[in-house]
DNA sequence: GAGCACTGC
């Protein structure tokens, strides 16, 4: 413990612990502890404000629980696993770093001493992966678990395994080890049931009450319409006139749509006074965002329009009216085509609940839903669907085999995902040779487990790797794990100026690439004297640029232990130049992802699927297509095209090989694989029947027939149909 | 010829 050596330091100290006090939970302390002593799982309950994130861990640690081994406690995201480690040192008058601390990525704040860990959830599944029966640990705490995020949900099935495995696990341990689930009041009983009827504890809350009222902008039958904006704009400004003092804040789905309120906010300034229009989303500069967190200045209403982000992330204080738009921009993914897609979906009931809730932190509030109530009864799910359920699952899976877990299909999923959705993410990971037909992990699938990124892309990098040119891919990969780097500003003049540095910067490559492109960025940069003022000169955003950097860093050290550990590391020979090693080892991570020219710019994937697509104009190949023929890209992005960003070129004999890889595994083979591990028999039965499909020599043509078996593009059809219609409902005169 | 929500390792 550190002393408290100055007085306004104690005080301050003094004060925090008696706030401490006050909180709902401190009147349940003893009942708490004798809880979780009494039973190895236990649900605990309380809304927003009932101080259980701060004060459980301390209890526990009061209480003993810190003699055999640590309390840790997982929050979904980082920020908060850092304040709350901030808050409860301060409470606990330790140095941060102590006996209380943090771990996130990028920044580990704990030591030899620390027994009380705030962490975030994929730290401790990193953790998992390195110590399966958590042996440090003696309560293991999972936070916010109503918000249902990925990692949470697989950690609340591998430790409800822990225990269920007739105590296999568990027999590793000296001493016991405690979990404790905490959630909002909703899903309290789903998991008792799931953690075999654990008892529940509820401890109140300590909110405001809000009230919501329907309005008539959005009914069922016309979901996609948006007209709702200027309904939003229209509530936006009676609630300014006409309601009391307090702040707003509106709920929209996007960069463009929040701009577009905002101007038409301003529209009415001057008949309009004392309201200060603040947007507010994630990549936004945090130069920008400092006015949102002051109060504003006496006499003026501040009107925060933002997207999603400041329903659970960001916390406003002083907001009083909420205004819900009832959507949301949720990436999706979808089996069908094999990809993902950015949408515009209703949100769910208790999401909404959620963003009213924001309302009444500090006095009563008032949410204004410009939806109808028939709206919300008829278009609005009940529950959001869990990430795990609308998530492409190949990197969770590959974490679950890792685990030792081989039938990923009877996992104790808390919802289950469907089962095309596992088999997907199985035949993916044996296309990067990952797993093995039996679906056992591979000695490279143990290589990639290690690596925070899509497995296609670590694939890429140990190919890179094994022929010694991993300077080249670890850059890259790094660069596209982090949001985009190049700045498009909304100014006509200066979105010309930065177009073309942009062109100029893809241009110096020499090649048509937009993968060398951002190597080339990651390394210009790096090597500049001033890195700021190069990406400022540049169009390029900085922040994104310096997470590449420690990105970069992070792989290579990854990388750098497993090449010492692992005494068999792969080593392969390439005699070729430069760019074509560099376009080769994509095309091992990538070929999942190809697609050849069929007629004049289109282009149709070869996945399996055979849908369209075109070049995004922001692609350094763009208006090349007469030079193409096979290309491959990173990702795909739906709006009034199927548009392929970050692609380059590559000769159809670089993939030749793996093709066929492509549609060589049934899908349905693949579904004993999920089960269990595959018997010998079965094995046979299959062997002979593959040898059977099998051609012995496989031309050209059979393969990319094969491959473009025509279409099953319905789902991306439907939201293209969707966007079309939005986009002729916002633009009435542009349809004319 | 251009519609990137939000997390996390």
């Amino acid at each position: 413990m550190v002393q408290t050596p100055t007085t306004p330091c104690a005080l301050r100290l003094t004060s925090v612990q008696l706030l401490s006090k006050l909180l709902p939970i401190y009147r349940h302390k003893e009942e708490l502890i004798l809880a979780v002593k009494d039973s190895t799982f236990l649900a605990v309950t309380g809304e927003t404000g009932s101080g259980k994130t701060t004060q459980l861990p301390k209890y526990l640690h009061q209480a003993g629980f810190c003699k055999d081994g640590k309390i840790g406690i997982t929050q979904p995201r980082r920020v908060a696993a850092i304040t709350v480690a901030q808050r409860v040192a301060q409470e606990m008058q330790c140095t941060l770093g102590r006996e209380v601390g943090y771990q996130v990525r990028f920044d580990d704040c704990t030591s030899q001493s620390t027994v009380v860990k705030y962490m975030t959830d994929g730290c401790l599944l990193r953790e998992i992966l390195a110590d399966p029966v958590l042996s440090q640990y003696s309560v293991v705490i999972l936070d916010e678990v109503h918000e249902r995020s990925l990692n949470t949900d697989i950690l609340l099935g591998l430790l409800k395994k822990m225990f269920s495995d007739s105590a296999k696990a568990i027999k590793g341990r000296s001493f016991p080890l405690k979990v404790v689930v905490m959630s909002a009041t909703l899903e309290a009983d789903k998991l008792s049931a799931f953690l075999s009827d654990c008892p529940v504890f509820t401890i109140p809350g300590r909110t405001f009450p809000v009230t919501s009222t329907f309005g008539f902008a959005v009914g069922p039958k016309d979901i996609e319409s948006a007209g709702y904006l200027k309904e939003v704009v229209k509530v936006a400004l009676d609630v300014h006139t006409s309601e009391m003092a307090g702040d707003i804040l509106v709920f929209l789905t996007g960069k463009l749509e929040l701009k577009r309120a905002c101007d038409l906010l301003y529209e009415k300034r001057p008949t309009v006074e004392g309201l200060l229009i603040l947007p507010l989303y994630g990549s936004m500069p945090t130069d920008q965002q400092r006015q949102i967190f002051q109060p504003p200045p006496s006499g003026i209403r501040k009107c925060v329009v933002a997207t999603n982000i400041a329903a659970t992330s960001l916390t406003i204080n002083g907001i009083k009216y909420i205004i819900d738009s009832g959507f949301v921009k949720q990436l999706n993914h979808n089996s069908r085509v094999g990809m993902d897609i950015l949408e515009v979906v209703p949100i769910s009931k208790s999401e909404s609940e959620q963003r009213a809730g924001r309302a009444g932190r500090t006095s009563a509030g008032k949410c204004f839903r410009i939806y109808t109530k028939e709206f919300w009864e008829k278009s609005m799910p009940e529950y959001t669907v869990p990430e795990i359920q609308r998530t492409s699952l190949t990197a969770v899976i590959l974490t679950l085999k890792c685990l030792g877990v081989h039938d990923v299909i009877r996992f104790p999923y808390l919802d289950c995902p469907e089962e095309r959705f596992i088999l997907e993410a199985l035949k993916q990971l044996y296309q990067f040779d990952a797993i093995d037909r039996r679906g056992r992990v591979t000695q490279l699938g143990k290589l990639m487990v290690e690596f925070p990124l899509h497995p296609g892309l670590t694939r890429a990098v140990l190919k890179a790797a094994s022929l010694g040119c991993h300077d080249l891919l670890l850059p890259l990969a790094a660069m596209l794990s982090v949001e985009n780097i190049f700045i498009r500003p909304g100014h006509p003049e200066k979105q010309k100026e930065a177009d073309t540095i942009h062109r100029a910067l893809a241009a110096k490559t020499g090649s048509m690439n937009d993968f060398a492109t951002l190597l080339s960025v990651f390394q210009l940069c790096k090597s500049s004297d001033r890195p700021s003022a190069w990406c400022k000169d540049h169009w390029i955003h900085w922040r994104a640029l310096k997470s590449a950097f420690s990105v970069e860093t992070q792989l290579r050290e990854i990388l750098l232990r497993l090449q010492q550990v692992q005494q068999d590391f792969p080593v392969d020979t390439f005699d070729g130049d430069k760019s074509e090693l560099f376009r080769r080892c994509l095309c091992t991570g990538y070929f999942t992802n190809v697609a050849r020219r069929s007629v004049g710019k289109v282009f149709c994937t070869m996945d399996g699927h055979g849908s369209m697509v075109h070049l995004h104009p922001s692609s350094s190949l763009f208006d090349q297509e007469g030079k193409l023929n096979w290309i491959i890209f990173h990702d795909v992005l739906v709006t009034s095209r199927m548009y392929v960003r970050t692609a380059c070129p590559i000769r159809y004999e670089w993939v030749k090989d793996l093709l066929p890889k492509l549609h060589e595994v049934d899908v349905y083979e693949l579904s004993s694989v999920a089960r269990e591990e595959v018997t010998d028999e079965e094995m046979i039965q299959w062997e002979t029947r593959e040898a059977a499909k099998r051609q012995p020599e496989v031309s050209t043509e059979d393969v990319i027939k094969k491959l473009e078996k025509r279409n099953n593009e319905a789902t991306v059809g439907d939201a293209r149909a969707r966007y079309m219609q939005r986009k002729q409902q916002r633009q009435p005169n542009k349809a004319l």
